[in-house]
DNA sequence: CGGATCTATTCGCCTACCCGCATAGTATGG
DNA sequence: CCATACTATGCGGGTAGGCGAATAGATCCG
């Protein structure tokens, strides 16, 4: 790793990350089956097949969204014999989601009658 | 309103809504322009027109991601004459648009690599 | 090694949603 | 009231990303 590279790493960079990279962040949990499987992990650490009889759809969907929350950091991932474990290792992920789903409560109505977002 | 109505509203039903509707809300802040928008209209209250000149794109398109932005719950709209000011009520917003950025900054690298969710 | 699981990738299809442009609606001030 | 901002809606086109089905790749156990 460069000089430089470590310094990147260590400065938190926080307050500037591109706004492009935060919407892709949200993007993640803007898919309805992304935000199931992300609850249902928050809850314990569950198996992929775990996640694909919670979900009800195909093991490959199901495989492609799991990598997605890991690429996104919601999710950790843990090999055990042959199976992968996932649960959610940071602790702001379950505050990140218990806030918007308080915010949400709060203008259910409203939300679900936004013509500009698709109805489900 | 009917009776049942006036109860539903009056009830939180915050442990429980739907998954798909806290997906819905996290879909309005996973588009670049509209967290772009909500960003810039969180650091104070702003005109249609100063949203226009800020988000680069054409004034309806931003009326549009503007309503959205109302209708999820995130701002408010007030007119003052002939213009519409827009302004973010409730301080929970902010929590959850800085609880993200410090989320996302953390897991930049992975985020921008993921090839599950478009490169921008 | 070889077969049995478990997990990931590819393909084609289809819908959601973003954009610019043109236009319609609405509130205010004279 | 009418002209003038200001704001919202409709349309056509393009891309992102969800889905199922088929298949390829890994990992472990005997």
């Amino acid at each position: 790793m460069t000089e430089s590279a470590v310094l990147a790493s260590a400065a938190p960079a926080a307050a500037c990350s591109h706004t492009g990279t935060v919407a892709r962040f949200f993007r993640a949990l803007a898919d309805p089956t992304r935000l199931r499987l992300l609850e249902f992990i928050l809850r314990g650490e569950r198996t992929s097949a775990d996640c694909v009889e919670h979900a009800g759809i195909s093991q490959p969907r199901v495989s492609v969204h799991l990598s997605c929350l890991v690429d996104c950091g919601y999710v950790t991932a843990r090999r055990n014999g042959k199976k992968l474990h996932y649960s959610v290792g940071d602790p702001r992920v379950a505050d990140l989601v218990v806030l918007a789903r308080a915010l949400a409560a709060d203008n259910a109505a409203a939300l679900d009658c936004c013509p500009r977002i698709g109805q489900e």
